[in-house]
DNA sequence: ACATGACAGTCAGTTAATTGGACTGTCAAT
DNA sequence: ATTGACAGTCCAATTAACTGACTGTCATGT
């Protein structure tokens, strides 16, 4: 009797994305750890991470939105990376009810530590199946995130 | 200035690792709240949807391996959904010190009920995206967790 | 037999994370 | 001016998660 399904097939897709995901978290609070910012909340990875793209920094609002919370979670959050000196808050020019989340010296420098660590790991993922893959597996990430939005949206009853 | 790259290339792979994960567990979790199942805690779903898998229940200890988390707090998980009557726990023929955990009639039913939400979205995305990047995206995340196995494993230091 | 150490889980106490609902200040459009 | 929508905060309560010490079970060596 010879086991033909490699394990990844006969495993549901939703654990096999949770565990994915666990090895970029748990590499970038690895590295974070080691080189002292030990003090970062678990959604933390994710605000300080997202804020290394958007450099101008980002409106709390599609923070909550991108972290999928209640505000008030989001809110507190950012308060704690705040007292943490990791971010700062600056109101709006525009509209001054919105706050923009920016990253302080602290929070960049955590910021490189942690961009580093995933990059590490994007590249063994990169050395380890080829560069069409990883864009396939992109595309398709996307899909399914794209079916979520279409689901959630209409029926919202 | 023309937007070429998509947005699924330009963000980062844990986010998208997690936003794609969000796409089944609000399918999922939307499905057992219609069905009156909504009593289920936050890492329920991982517990009976693997139970699902080995249909002849697990051991508590695999539980714990695969939630990634400590020990106390999967013992507590499997007892609130004893005490909701989802799971039983019955001592190991084997091995006393040994739990292994089984689903209800009631788990078995709430199974069945996150397994045909978990199918749909799974139908969606085979429509959506063809066989073969399904496969790659699978066995690339599949590389993804054997990297932070491998990370994991000698360094603990 | 019977120590000894490793292992599987539980118990108790504590801290962090998350939420709901009511409230304040700001904007936009009458 | 007034009204309604919006962005965040405050307060109170619940839930989730972890640490460290403890109980019962197995496996081994003497």
């Amino acid at each position: 009797m010879i086991e033909e399904v490699p394990w990844y097939d006969a495993i549901a897709l939703p654990a096999l994305l949770r565990h994915a995901r666990t090895t970029y978290g748990a590499a970038m609070r690895h590295a974070l750890v080691e080189a002292g910012y030990d003090d970062i909340p678990k959604n933390g990875l994710y605000v300080i991470g997202g804020l290394a793209l958007g450099a101008g920094g980002v409106p709390l609002g599609q923070l909550i939105r991108e972290l999928g919370v209640a505000k008030q979670t989001a809110g507190q959050l950012v308060d704690t990376l705040v007292s943490r000196g990791y971010l700062a808050r600056t109101v709006d020019g525009e509209d001054r009810r919105r706050l923009t989340v920016t990253l302080t010296e602290r929070g960049h420098a955590a910021a490189a530590v942690q961009g580093a660590a995933r990059a590490r790991i994007d590249a063994a993922l990169a050395a380890a199946v080829d560069a069409g893959d990883l864009r396939r597996t992109r595309r398709t990430l996307a899909a399914l995130i794209e079916i979520g939005r279409s689901e959630r949206a209409p029926a919202e009853h």
